[in-house]
Parts: structure tokens; sequence; C-alpha cells
DNA sequence: ACCTATTGATAACT
DNA sequence: TAGTTATCAATAGGT
């Protein structure tokens, strides 16, 4: 949609999909959140990139409160119960249906028809809940990261001066520190971080 | 982007929102579908219409992606129960879903779809069963009715014959068949109920 | 569902 | 990575 028409394929060259990808994203993204305040739905996007990254747009979570209000309430009233109750639950699974009028199997269908559009309603809140953990743990991981390698650099500054003191390095165990042992990786050639609003890179 | 600039803001008429849900919704699904296959990256997208419905796409592997993910983090938390009954029962209806797993979601839409397919399946069996019932009363009745025309005939025929005799004829109403007072029911008050191709309406 | 004037998205370039 | 712009694509309102 611009200079010129394209083909709808991979895009080989590596930089100019990182700029598609970009551009695109934040398109998706606006189009995405459009729709669901437009047409009062819940969308939930989920992006990630072949890097690892992961880019997500979900418009509940304000709605979740709400939710949990409206089903909590529900609880209060519910005075119904016309068969045994092992019975409806054996109805409910589509079990011993012969004796049922047309009216009660309708009332069945509806029963379950919400409950399953209630279930389906919860899996994709689940699913975004999960992918929000996902993003805050990495996050928190991303900085303990970056405290360690400072630390590292830092005991390696250490290191050297004590060196210089004098020749012979006991390399016996008494080391003070802990935590910081098992930090010798360093071997991770990934800096840029160019994050933007709602990325996380997953190792 | 069309006539007129609109604000993004819920759309008030409900047929003009459906129309512009419908519409916009398949250029999300195409640009989701575009940028997957441009930039060589996972999207998920899911969208819940108010009424209830689900529509999704995911290029690739997506699921298995965040199950995994999914699956991982689970580990994290979650003490669990073995639920009860009547746990049960309100989970089939929607009911106090919130702690559960997406796995154990899974299961009980499962479930429900089972229960739900099962119950179309019986209610159409009764409503064929009804229709065939309906179906012989019915043809009971006309045949009844030939035999009554018939009669008719004969008694009119009878009736010339006396009137040539005399000029009083009796005007009788004396109903013969039975049957023919039940078949006004079929009482059936359910509304429109737009979606769902699977539910099956009486009239 | 189809049409089309208009807005919006974006490919190539800087 | 950000900005510009010519061009293509999506779509709002109407039929």
């Amino acid at each position: 949609m611009a200079r010129e028409k394209i083909q709808i394929k991979k895009i080989h060259n590596s930089t100019a999909r990182q700029v598609t990808f970009s551009k695109r994203r934040r398109g998706l993204f606006k189009k995405a959140e459009e729709l669901a305040v437009l047409c009062d739905v819940d969308v939930g996007l989920i992006i990630f990139s072949s890097t690892g990254k992961l880019f997500h747009f979900s418009s509940s979570s304000m709605k979740q409160i709400i939710d949990k209000q409206i089903t909590h309430s529900k609880n209060t009233s519910k005075p119904d119960q016309p068969s045994s109750s092992a019975d409806l639950q054996r109805n409910m699974r589509g079990e011993d249906l012969q004796g049922l009028t047309i009216e009660e199997l309708q009332k069945l269908e509806k029963t379950l028809e919400i409950g399953l559009r209630r279930i389906l309603h919860r899996k994709a809140e689940q699913i975004m809940e999960q992918i929000d953990d996902l993003q805050k743990k990495g996050l928190q991981l991303m900085e303990e990261n970056t405290l360690l390698r400072q630390q590292a650099i830092e005991m390696s500054k250490m290191g050297k001066e004590v060196a210089a003191e004098s020749v012979n390095v006991v390399h016996g165990d008494g080391q003070s520190s802990d935590s910081v042992t098992n930090l010798s990786n360093s071997g991770n050639p990934r800096e840029n971080d160019d994050s933007s609003d709602t990325s996380l890179t997953l190792g």
C-alpha cells in the first residue's frame, strides 16, 4: 500500500523485514484496538517475532473485574432445582435425555450455551493473563540480568587489582560472594534492547 | 477511512456496529495474516463478539507455543483443588471459573460441547417424532374428513330428496371427530436467537 | 451484498 | 530508528 504494490510473501531482506514488521505491527495493534472499541468486543492479539520477542494487545482487563463481580453476584440467587442434582449433571453431559420434553431440552441447551460462552470467554482471559505474567517475569529477569552483569564487571576489576598486587594468585576456594559465582556467562551477544512499548524477549 | 471520518468509540446503532464488526474483522484477519507471512512471525488473534461468538486466527503453531509457555509458567503457582460435584455443576454453568487453569477450562469446554451436541441431537429426534406424530394425526384427520364429506354429500342428497318432499331442511351441526381439538398446541415462545447454526427453532 | 469517495496504511526513500 | 510522500488498501455511508 505504498509506492509500489508488494507480494504477500516472506521478505527476504532482513532489514526491510524488520522495518516492515515494526510498521505493520503498529498498524495491526491500532486496528485491533479500534475494532475492540468500535464494536465493543474483546480482542486479543499475540505476536511472537522470530527472535523470540513477544508483543501483545488485549482489550479486556478492566472487564475481568466486572465479570468477577457479576459471577459472584450470580451465586446469591439461584433457588432452581427441578430434578436431582445428579440427574441434572448427567443431562448436562448429554446423558439420559430420553425422558425429557422439547422444552426441557431447550432449557438445557440454553444453559449449556451460556456456560460454554462463559468458559470460552474465561479461557481467552486466562491466556491473556498468562501472557501478561510472562511479560512481567521477563522484564524482571532482564533487570536482574543487567544487575548481575554489572556485578560481574566489578568483580572482574577487583580480580585484576588483586592480581596486580601479587603474582601468586591463590587459586583456592576462599571465594566471598555466593550468588555471583555462576555468572561467568557474558556470552550474551544481544544487547540492543530496542524494546518498544510492549515487548519482551524470551531467551 | 471512508466517506467520513469517524470517532473511535463504541458504535451505538447495533446494526451499524454489526456491519462494521464484520468488515473490520475481515480486515484485521487479513492484516494479521499478511504480517505473519511477510515478516515470518507467529501471530495469534482472538475475537469475542458480544454475542459470545469466537473468531480466531493463528499462524502456524501459535497454540503449541502458548500452551508450552503456559504449562511451564503454571508450575510457579496454583494450589489446585479436587473440586466437588457442586463445583463442577457451577463450572458447567460457566460460574466460578476464576480458579481454573486453561487445561481445566478446555476440558470443561469439551464436555459442554459434547453435551450440547447430544442435547441438540435428542431435540431434533424429539421434534421429528412429534412431526411424525402430527403427520399421522393429520392423515387420519384427512381420511376422516374425506369420509365425512362423502357422508355430507349423501346426506345432502337425502336432504334434497327430503326437501323435495318437504321444504323444511334440518341445519344440524353435529361434529363427529374428537381428535381435532388437540391440534393447536406447539406453543413455543423462543425468540429470534440469531447465532448458533446448530439450533433448531420450532415456529 | 455491492459501490465509491474518502480516509488510512505503508513501501520506498532519506 | 524516525520522517516524508506517493501510492495502494480499507472502509463509512449509501444503495
